[in-house]
DNA sequence: TTGAAAGCGCTAACAC
DNA sequence: GTGTTAGCGCTTTCAA
């Protein structure tokens, strides 16, 4: 089946292709009979218009780039969902990029996001840090980042405040004397990480405390277990703080190896929420990080952003709440 | 920056487009002085192609669609990763399209697929059937499907027989006289689902025994869990199965709310394995789908679509194995 | 209100 | 080995 063009269609219904640009277009200015004649010549021949043409003509691709880590799903998908919800509303395609570590990698991405003209490029990332932004901005591209706060006439980001949540969690718990914190160390999210050290290290300098611990652990689950249950062995805190789920489940499984009783002898609470935090037992307390709506905020932004609208913000905080679930006991 | 085209190339390097348009698709017939020549200007200018551009003068984009239902990153999450590597390779992007239970959105996204002009497309979609695919093979796509088995001229599929899978679990159970076997329904998949109660009910014809439950349950893990609570009370089964991880969570818990230990009195298998399968207590015993293998192979036959390679087999099946963990008692 | 024509950036004959 | 030119399918002035 030959592809139908514009031109069939104004040929169909004798009447140039402009006039049939306009229809598809709905500008306002066609005659009701001939707008109804091109209006069934494209029924009929099933035509629907070249989004690439169109692309070319028009300089811009009604697509956005999306950047996130390879195997990341399971933290970025609750913010695809988001993002992909208001893309349809305002007729975006989503491309989707994954990044390893290798910073040839990343360049490589970088470059096939500028060969692919997409309006704009949305980040969720916390290793492509500004050096590599750098390119994107060459272009002229309008960026989004989501986790990073970050802004300045091309960059708008969407981000939760990491840093409070770990402080107010932590001073939490100096507040009743459960001095020995730790966080577990994330070696895919270092800047998340970093704020949430700053955070606690905050908490425990107001309070004019010691004892703050900072673990650092294997790249991977099943390697940290093994660690945390060897850590667990000679060291007891009495809250452990985590960035993802998965380790927060590995810190209990250990502890649970090592009969230490969570949340009794240690309590235990990650910053991200996903759907198996109230599947396991014990259920997960948690910092619940919208990821949805970063996702779809970020998106909004971004199509204010390609049409010029004035952005009030350009660094938008979202607010968490904290949720707090079996593997924890003091309410915030 | 006013974006640098291929006639700036030309004009900085004093040769033609043409000849610029051979060095960068690395066409031999160039003479090396002028091929240097050529990317110096390049390298210069800062040029990159315009692959909107490359398209429109093509007919084609080097980018293939992806579909898949939304909010299913939990499950696709390693398809994806598998099928973004492999495309990775062979230099496709992939746009990324969700849909919802209407069919009206299904339309919708068929729409904005076929305007995308997009080389191919993939599908890993329990309820896009035959009836919507046949719009997109109207245009004459590569289709490949991942979870349904089915081909045609234009349609090549990828999937593990979940069915055998299902019968091959019911079956060992039934050998060993454990006869009341249950699979819970997953409202999200009723085509993977139909594929398991298939399976079983054969094991069960064959042995000639009866017995076999399958449970009808709500849509959410929420309410999916109250109900089961409920349901156990006065429900007794061997083996339940399900078909994602987050069902076997909600009948582990369920079970255990009325004192009924796994795997001791109830043995759960699901048949997908995601890594929470190994971290949650009782690690979850299930048939590891090959997820990751499934998108990476549905992309490598994607290309040999494009490329018009001869494809031996257009079903391809990927074999599972069983991995028993805690919940259950019985090896394959 | 409609049409003619230039242009978006690139590829691929075809000619030199 | 390199240049010229006609598209690819669409939008958008500018005229009519």
């Amino acid at each position: 089946m030959k592809r139908v063009t514009i031109y069939d269609v104004a040929n169909e219904a004798n009447v140039s292709l402009a006039t049939v640009s306009r229809v598809i277009n709905g500008l306002e200015i066609v005659r009701e009979d001939t707008r109804v004649k091109v209006q069934e010549a494209i029924e009929k021949l099933g035509y629907k218009p070249n989004a690439v043409a169109q692309g070319l003509a028009l300089q811009k691709t009604t697509t956005i780039a999306l950047v996130v880590p390879e195997a990341s799903f399971n933290v970025t998908g609750q913010i695809i969902n988001g993002l992909l919800d208001v893309a349809k509303i305002y007729k975006y395609s989503i491309v989707l990029h994954t990044t390893t570590e290798g910073i040839l990698e990343i360049n490589e991405t970088i470059e096939n996001i500028i060969k692919s003209r997409v309006d704009g490029v949305i980040i969720y990332n916390d290793k492509l840090l500004y050096d590599e932004l750098s390119e994107l901005k060459r272009y002229q591209y309008p960026i989004v980042l989501i986790g990073n706060k970050m802004s300045d006439e091309s960059i708008a980001s969407v981000f939760v405040d990491i840093e409070k949540a770990s402080y107010d969690v932590t001073k939490a718990y100096l507040d009743v004397e459960k001095n020995k914190v730790a966080i577990i160390e994330d070696r895919k999210n270092p800047f998340a990480i970093s704020q949430m050290v700053k955070g606690a290290q905050r908490a425990f300098d107001e309070a004019n405390k010691e004892g703050f611990t900072f673990v650092q652990i294997p790249s991977n689950y099943r390697s940290s277990y093994e660690f945390l249950k060897g850590y667990f062995k000679d060291h007891k805190h009495d809250l452990i703080l985590t960035h993802r789920d998965s380790q927060a489940l590995a810190t209990i499984n250990a502890a649970s190896e090592n009969n230490i009783t969570v949340p009794q002898e240690c309590e235990v609470i990650c910053m991200i929420d996903t759907k198996y935090n109230a599947m396991v037992r014990p259920q997960l307390s948690s910092i619940v990080i919208p990821s949805y709506d970063l996702g779809a905020v970020a998106m909004r932004i971004m199509t204010k952003l390609l049409h010029n609208e004035v952005l009030s913000e350009k660094e938008i905080e979202l607010s968490y709440v904290f949720n707090r679930r079996q593997s924890s006991l003091i309410n915030l």
